[in-house]
DNA sequence: AGCCCTTCTGTCAGCGCTTACAAAATGCCG
DNA sequence: CGGCATTTTGTAAGCGCTGACAGAAGGGCT
């Protein structure tokens, strides 16, 4: 089914078709008419790869996650594509699950497949692939990967600041011995994030700080506190990478029976949905995952008014959410 | 960026090129050295768009899912992409948020694609749908939307006996008045689920049952829930859709201070990870979602040696997991 | 050296669509 | 009714790639 039949049974010719398919430029409106109802008649669907290949745009963008199962990558992703699709662009989603090969194949697949504008929140990006991404000319936003260049802008969340103020909270409470349940992702040697910790903690001199990692999951989350547990430090709060980690701490505390919060704080990062509704609900770190959302389709997906943005840098300052699993640190145990 | 062009610099034809890109028929070692040497230094990636309309056919298969932030669909997509990659095929995903007119969309688009096989994971599908489907002779998969026809599959959940196994039990405990928790997408006109809570209802006399219904989302558990307890009918007991609704109405229950599963037995439906992390764990029923991810990817994948399965229906039958959600019915309140 | 078979490479016609550009149809006016 | 501006339609050249086919090289044999 092709251009070619529709424009033969509505007896005009294939350039008409294209014309109302596109609804661009004057067609008349008999002749429209009977080509609609051909289309509907033949029920044909132009071949999508024919028509970015001559038209030499394709009107979608892409976008490579780590790890789309932690809603806080969900949300962005939603976000950017019902924007993009309210301005007329696709998007074509790819999960890496943090795997490096994965990253690579789909940054290729992107490329092949010549989207308008590709984000990636990813957490690592070999240098190799940058310049891979600059030879392409294709418009990126990063996620907290913190390489702005041109042609690419970076989004950075403050999370410095954030973990600042979590610790800080924690030390107004009392609390002294500090777990950090990480993910290996962020674990790796350019870890902003485990930095962060270390620089936070090592503001206040009182303060102590052990950490451990495993998935960004449940799982690990729980995996990564029955690790930091069994290593004889007895932290009194726990910070956990994310929420979802954080649910995994709370599981493995409950196991324990370590009591949350009278005997042990926990805190969360990213105030996902989840984090109201797990028990105790989450003390957390708000990030505006739809803000992010709209900035990135603000850069990838211009509309007809106004240009595409491309400030190399945005920078996002997170915020504290104070809920029911951080409270005073219990007395020092007899 | 094109093939003419690695092929000029590696003093070969666009054939030459083309054939030792896929890697077919046999090239001489040391052209293919050169031409391999000359993509590399082009970093050039081929056309995906003119590759599958020149070669006829996409190696890319559609998934197309109501709701990918219920883990649930998320497990089935997960292993439908890893087994596809596997086999040598792309996969593009489309997230229709239970919207009608988002999946008319992405049907199309998936038509437009010309995607060599199509996962629709959806609650709904209008026959004008089906007709079009039909019409573009893609090999289908359906997920629990009970309509085998030539080139389509359906994979089909015993939600009956798995609602059953949940009353029987309930009842067995001592619940005589139960709520089910449901959502908007399956409450409509056709809805085998709602029915089926129903006749597994009406098989025990002294059952009774009234029904709620909100989003599938944590927070729609969590208003169903409200609205259900505020029409003064007082359940025991609260079947619910699936896991992540029961995590919502676990949520509105601590708020109302009403203990689970002391005051409240609560189920699930799925056995999400999450079912076993909040608190308490969910009683729940558990579906293979890895099988059926499987079960698709063998029908719409095909692989050199096996030729695709084409079986017309695929039942799965799911089973009760105990955990701590369930218990005793309450003695009838004084 | 001449022949034939094999291996390798090049040529070229599409795939289904868009988009100048050209051609045809229409409308308006004097 | 002819002439011209305007609207509407058709023609055809690609877009970048594949794949059938044909042609060129190379090797072994007599």
């Amino acid at each position: 089914m092709n251009l070619e039949q529709v424009a033969r049974r509505a007896k005009v010719s294939t350039a008409t078709v294209s014309r109302v398919l596109n609804n661009a430029s004057v067609v008349k409106n008999s002749t429209r008419t009977r080509v609609v109802k051909a289309i509907e008649e033949l029920k044909y669907y132009p071949n999508l790869h024919a028509r970015s290949l001559a038209g030499g745009k394709s009107r979608t963008i892409g976008v490579i996650v780590s790890n789309l199962e932690n809603p806080f990558f969900f949300d962005i992703y939603k976000t950017i594509e019902s924007d993009a699709r309210g301005r007329g662009y696709e998007v074509v989603m790819a999960n890496t699950d943090y795997r490096s090969e994965q990253l690579v194949s789909s940054i290729r697949l992107m490329i092949g497949r010549r989207v308008a504008g590709l984000a990636c929140i990813v957490s690592e990006m070999a240098p190799e692939l940058l310049a891979e991404l600059d030879q392409s000319h294709i418009p990126v936003v990063f996620y907290d990967v913190g390489t702005p260049r041109p042609n690419i802008t970076n989004i950075r969340v403050n999370y410095r600041r954030g973990i600042e103020k979590v610790v800080d909270y924690l030390h107004s409470l009392g609390h002294r011995k500090l777990g950090f349940i990480g993910h290996h992702a962020i674990l790796g040697p350019i870890n902003e994030r485990m930095k962060a910790v270390m620089d936070a903690v090592a503001r206040i001199p009182s303060l102590e700080v052990r950490a451990a990692a495993d998935a960004d999951t449940l799982e690990g989350g729980r995996q990564a506190t029955r690790a930091l547990l069994s290593t004889g430090f007895e932290p009194t709060a726990l910070i956990c990478v994310n929420d979802i980690t954080a649910v995994g701490a709370l599981r493995e505390l409950r196991e324990r029976h370590i009591g949350v919060p009278r005997d042990m704080s926990v805190t969360g990062f990213d105030n996902v949905k989840l984090s109201e509704f797990c028990y105790p609900a989450l003390t957390t770190v708000h990030i505006p995952r739809e803000r992010i959302g709209h900035i990135i389709c603000d850069c990838l997906a211009p509309q007809p008014g106004k240009p595409a943005a491309t400030d190399p840098e945005v920078v996002i300052d997170p915020e504290l959410v104070l809920r029911d699993s951080t409270g005073p640190a219990a007395r020092a145990t007899p």
